[in-house]
RNA sequence: GGAGAAAUACCCAAGUCUGGUUGAAGGGAUCGGUCUUGAAAACCGAGAGGUCGGCGACGGCGCGGGGGUUCGAAUCCCUCUUUCUCCGCCA
């Protein structure tokens, strides 16, 4: 969400942004956000001084009800109600107004930075930089869930028997490894200096329709029956709730904060629930990073932490390179965004495992998060997150890129400690 | 799940029974000063308080959230949320 008040005073800068987005049905959206909110000052100016008379007149009538002089207060009251209507009428419009001017406000996009590439959709997104060799080994590397198959790790037959299509069993050694990448994950983030945290994995509909759209709501989010409640998507719902309409102070600043979490997704849309193998299912579980820092601060930032994601996948092994979305690509409240995708020798191209995104105030400003500053000012924050890791997703990486010509997996060694000191998977059949 | 109590500004807290000179007393903290080698303590003083509109003067709204009664609500009514105490149940 945008300040107004770039809308007050340069439409044009605005415009210009919603063409690099190729959102130009959008376009009409800036003239009439401008002509409502003119509307809705004047609505408001004008309720605002019936309001002041009206309590000028009750401030009257206390007066002469204190003096006993009850028929001049009983005519000043009849003129009072004469009001009402008027008030009534004038401040329905005001709220109408500025709730449709919020709800367009919602849906124009945040203003992207200057060297984001120019495109129309993620055909357009531009690799920056590569970080270690993309092998392709001269032996053949099976599906990721074959991989797993061959050490009893892998039971979607008996999850969709007791959950239905979209869930697993993950079992034994490929478990584990689910569990010590995650652990490694958490670990490296700690060590970075993030503070680990782990958030309520169901939120409330106020919580909820704070930190997404309704759109997103329903194609994501599952309900729990006959409560308030919902399965959060990410952590980064229940962490970025947690700041709403918070004033943080300036010297709590930047938080860094590392979030684990189970994510529930009904995948609703454009993909749907891959059959074969853990790359889209209903329920994965995530480490994620979340950066509120001061709006001077987030370039860094932004820097800093995809530059881990790249930092962690090569203590794996792992080749990864770096994605910078194109302006189409881009998410409405992002500033910019990167995704880092890892290499798959058997597809042999890389697939995304992180996304790594500022949003600049964007976010900061639709949730009233903001901080206030030595003088006494508040100011919005700024607001960035970073995939740290992925399981189950990650494991196809991981298996993909340490599978051997005789079907055993290397276990790179930051995982080893997790793993109790295994260095190498063996198939069972 | 049952019974009771409570929610006031950065923090503590008065006011709520008896609606109107309380748009919020009084503290603490904050800031400035006196004193002191410096600090603390003590004393003196000050402004401010959140949010929206307005160039401004100023005005609207704000006493957990939402709704209602009234000319007028922190104060009365309804509802939701949260916290505390006790009982019950339970990882």
């Amino acid at each position: 969400m945008i300040d107004i008040k770039l809308i007050r005073e340069n439409r044009d800068l605005v415009k210009e942004n919603i063409k690099k987005k190729f959102q130009d049905k959008k376009l009409p959206l800036v003239d009439e956000v401008y002509e409502m909110d003119v509307d809705y000052r004047e609505a408001k100016a004008k309720a605002d001084n019936l309001k002041a008379e009206k309590n000028r007149l009750s401030d009257q009538i206390g007066a002469l009800m204190r003096e006993g002089k009850k028929d001049e207060a009983m005519k000043i009251k009849e003129d009072v109600a004469k009001m009402a209507d008027e008030i009534n009428s004038l401040t329905t419009k005001e709220e109408e107004l500025s709730k449709a001017i919020k709800e367009k406000m919602m849906v124009i996009p945040n203003i992207i930075a200057d060297d984001v590439p120019i495109g129309e959709d993620d055909t357009h997104n531009v690799e920056e930089q590569r970080f270690g060799e993309p092998v392709v080994p001269d032996y053949e590397i099976p599906y990721h869930s074959d991989i797993m198959a061959r050490f009893n790790g892998l039971d979607k037959d008996a999850a969709a028997r007791v959950s239905g299509n979209g869930f697993y069993y993950l079992v034994g050694d490929v478990a584990r490894l689910h569990s010590a990448v995650l652990a490694y994950a958490r670990d490296f983030m700690i060590d970075k200096g993030f503070t680990y945290c782990i958030p309520p994995y169901m939120i409330r509909s106020a919580a909820v329709d704070g930190v997404m759209s309704f759109e997103e709501k329903s194609n994501m989010m599952y309900k729990i029956e006959g409560e308030d409640l919902y399965l959060i998507g990410t952590s980064e719902h229940s962490m970025i709730a947690k700041f709403k309409d918070q004033i943080i102070k300036e010297n709590e600043l930047p938080i860094t904060m590392t979030s684990y979490s189970p994510c529930f997704r009904k995948e609703v849309g454009a993909h749907g629930i891959e059959e074969r193998g853990v790359y889209r299912i209903h329920q994965f579980e995530k480490q994620e990073m979340v950066v509120l820092c001061k709006p001077e601060d987030s370039e860094a930032w932004y820097d800093k932490m995809w530059n881990y994601s790249v930092e962690l996948f090569r203590t794996l092994d792992i080749p990864v390179r770096k994605l910078v979305c194109c302006s189409g690509d881009l998410a409405d409240l992002k500033y910019r965004s990167c995704d880092i995708e890892a290499w798959s020798p058997r597809q042999q191209k890389y697939f995304e495992v992180c996304s790594c995104s500022n949003l600049t105030d964007a976010q900061a400003r639709r949730l009233a998060i903001r901080y206030k500053k030595e003088n006494g000012d508040k100011e919005f924050v700024h607001t960035l997150n970073n995939t740290v890791i992925a399981p189950p997703r990650m494991l196809i990486a991981l298996l993909e890129n340490n599978y051997q010509k005789d079907g055993s997996v290397k276990i790179p060694k930051v995982l080893q400690p997790y793993m109790g000191g295994k260095e190498i998977l063996t198939p069972l059949k």
